[in-house]
DNA sequence: TTGAATCGGTACGCAAACGTACCAGTCCTA
DNA sequence: TAGGACTGGTACGTTTGCGTACCGATTCAA
């Protein structure tokens, strides 16, 4: 895979002329791993990254060790919203939660583009919006909405930015995302997968039916996603920009 | 009360000169009642809110009418974070949750509050960080904690934003806001009355026992307020500024 | 190729919370 | 001051999900 322009990543597609210069020569490609750290809590920021096919995850962490997720990043946009809102450190943990590449750029240079442009700050300060608003459905969701809704919204939401219906995935990690038992989460997964909806063997599963999923899963897949819709086109398939 | 400064909400308190000015002249001081609208959902947003006293809450609202609170916004805060956003309107809808005055402005003016002032518009971008936290930290809450623990942390958080020990509140009301039922709650209200914690009567209640709340409460209500602490000094009795 | 690790299926007792209902005390208002 | 609304206490059957355990199948590495 060469990058040839930025167009598989919705935030960084929007940069032009000498700012697009500037975010290629002081940034590089990367692969992120399975369950590789992105950022640790408290720790300073040193790069912003722009998912290009990788999948980040923010999770929070108790003391217990319990650990849940509270948002996830993928082609849409980026690692480096505390560095948006002007904090130098970011509160929660992240990782990589699906294996692929990102763009990888100095804290400086991100910032740097902030104030040089400001089609990308608004732009970027639109995918915030976006991102604090799945964070509140989330929020709602983990509350009020059964471990079958949410495990369909999961799917659906890492399918729409992974780009594609096949992804690597065990239960067992499902269910940390999720924060809920594995068992309980391998019991809403058969469910699905008896429904048709998915596939799955051996830490891979396969989306068969995007609409029968959307059909079983909470508003909140909808709400979320039409939120980062309006702003960036997030669907498979859709044109970004 | 006059309003001779802006020392009641942290987020004013940090104008000087003329920006202090232009914040007199094109606002004013006004009463939120009990359940007052302070946006609602997908709309237009025309005034930016800073409370005095009021509380204000940020809901989700689910199809079937189920709401539950996603954000709490007191004396440390301002109701208008869409507006930092470069957005026009709130996705959700919010409301007043326990009565008290608030700061009123055109929503152009606290843009142009936030052109003109760079200590203004990083002191609300470090604010817009913590109620970020705060979100995320919910989310995590929401999932992973009991109605008891939930029931403490939202009593601790609102007597903070309250900036006092006595507030109305029904069990009713609390059931709506931690997404559970009026029954779970009263029977939780009850354990926290026996400790001693608090009392309530009639759609009143008094914290009598920061310090047994807090113990009983799970590391998301410590985890949040230092986020806000750090940056906003939110405890009662705590200056600002 | 073989042993270990990973992954998924299933079961089961238990606790938390749901959903609902009924009742009594208090407050508000006509 | 009498009736109705609001508030809180309680009960109980049901559901969901927890916590744990065990087992078989697949995959991976030695």
């Amino acid at each position: 895979m060469v990058i040839t322009d930025f167009s598989g990543n919705a935030i960084l597609s929007c940069l032009k002329g000498k700012e697009k210069t500037l975010a290629f020569q002081e940034g590089e490609v990367i692969d992120f791993g399975v369950r590789q750290s992105v950022y640790e809590p408290e720790q300073r920021i040193n790069e912003a990254y722009f998912p290009l096919g990788a999948i980040l995850s923010v999770v929070a962490r108790m003391k217990d060790g319990a650990m849940i997720e509270i948002g996830t990043i993928g082609r849409e946009g980026t690692s480096a919203l505390p560095l948006v809102m002007g904090s130098e450190t970011s509160a929660n943990e992240s990782f990589c939660q699906v294996p692929g590449k990102a763009w990888k750029m100095p804290a400086t240079t991100f910032r740097s583009l902030l104030t040089a442009s400001n089609v990308f700050r608004e732009f970027v300060n639109r995918y915030l919006q976006a991102y604090v608003n799945m964070v509140g459905q989330l929020a709602a969701c983990n509350r009020l909405h059964s471990v079958y809704e949410r495990c369909a919204r999961w799917l659906l939401m890492t399918g729409d930015r992974v780009g594609g219906n096949e992804f690597p995935l065990t239960h067992e990690f499902l269910s940390i995302m999720l924060g809920s038992r594995r068992s309980g989460v391998t019991v809403a997964a058969a469910m699905l997968q008896r429904a048709g909806f998915i596939h799955y063997e051996h830490g891979k599963i396969t989306i068969l039916d995007r609409a029968g999923l959307e059909a079983t899963t909470c508003e909140c897949y909808k709400i979320t996603t039409d939120q980062f819709g309006d702003l960036l086109s997030l669907r498979p398939g859709a044109k970004v920009q």
